[in-house]
DNA sequence: GCATTTCTGTACTGTATGATACAAAATACG
DNA sequence: CGTATTTTGTATCATACAGTACAGAAATGC
């Protein structure tokens, strides 16, 4: 399930007409999950109008067109669920453990209870990144964000000595966020929790050893 | 650019009635470019006949529907391009060299000439997967072949004593081809081919490493 | 109270899409 | 040569789609 985190727009001032009788974060949640299962072509208005139980107009008058609507979910997802993956690796734990949580919320996310829906920006994001190219720089975006989150955390590990002082913390993370992104890319293709929990530990191992 | 392999149709006897002027590899080739690039639902029939040649009849009598025409040419891909990945691999060299290759062919293929591609298996078809069975099968099936063969090498080079004796042949596979599944959708975000080069390095010196 | 502003809901528009009907063309069989 | 069979090309169909016009509803400001 998707957190509620309340953002800029839910402590607007009150504004001047007939105010708005949906929350304009959950409406974006709830286009969230569907663009998150069926990417955004296979999306229609009409199952985004279902989700979110907004009408098209309003919809509209909220995120633009469909498409500025999917950069909006995609950036939430970037914020929210993405996000939250990064937070077990600033636990106050030695950097095996932080991986093994990181890993452990990715695989958690990706074979959610409503089915095994991956990662909105490893599984549906690369599809229409091919021809359109604002969703290549978005996707590029969060793969840099979560790319340098990691790297700071290894940077820290060397300094505390946690890592091989020949290890470079960039391409390292590079590598740790690419398993991530193949763990939900199996999760999409049906693959056991087991199996991901696994790979996970087998990437934690081969990062950590010297 | 794709190899034209020719299969079973091309040499099938002589039929019946009017001669088909057209052949159907290189109409298989052709939607598959235009799958791999956009998508399954981003492309269009007037697309597919278009990158073809054939008119929408001679599509239809060749392959069926829109779903089989692509189920079809995610197989080409698979015979194909998926197993150009993996002749490398079998090369008569010690198996840092051989991995090397086979992130080589990798990137190359990601890194087309024509645009940063990626890899069909990795960026376009787990987006369907998440509500088209059948393509979560064909997804499944597809990571299946390619993991099996790169444990296959694993195993030998295990033998050969190039493996530590404590590394899982199976899970390291996973390993690998979840790296090259991660080249695959940095490449459609616009890395560069370099780093893409550089983090396959370093997946092969942590895989090869004792 | 009245004008102004903003949102909601229905109904609609034009277009793009996947799929087909049908007749003409081209081959094999007898 | 005539019939059966398969492919080709045009023209079309019904539907699904993204997006919007418009009228009514609910709030604020004066």
């Amino acid at each position: 399930m998707l957190p509620s985190v309340p953002s800029a727009a839910s402590v607007a001032p009150r504004r001047r007409g007939r105010p708005r009788q949906f929350d304009a974060d959950a409406a974006l949640d709830a286009a969230l999950r569907t663009f998150w299962r069926k990417g955004f072509q296979a999306t229609s208005l009409d199952e985004l109008t279902a989700a979110t139980g907004l009408n098209r107009p309003s919809l509209y008058a909220a995120f633009g067109n469909k498409d500025a609507l999917y950069a909006a979910a995609i950036a939430r997802y970037v914020a929210t669920i993405g996000r939250a993956f990064l937070i077990p690796l600033a636990a106050p734990v030695p950097l095996a453990a932080a991986l093994r949580r990181f890993f452990a919320a990715v695989v958690a996310t990706t074979c959610g209870a409503h089915g095994p829906l991956g990662c909105a920006i490893a599984c549906t994001l690369p599809a229409d990144a091919g021809h359109l190219p604002a969703l290549q720089r978005l996707l590029a975006g969060a793969l840099a964000e979560i790319d340098g989150a990691v790297q700071q955390r290894l940077v820290a590990a060397r300094a505390a000595g946690e890592l091989p002082r020949h290890a470079d913390p960039r391409v390292t993370a590079q590598l740790v966020v690419g398993t991530m992104l193949s763990l939900a890319i199996r999760a999409r293709a049906g693959a056991p929790r087991r199996e991901l929990t696994r790979i996970a530990s087998a990437c934690v191992a081969l990062v950590t050893s010297r």
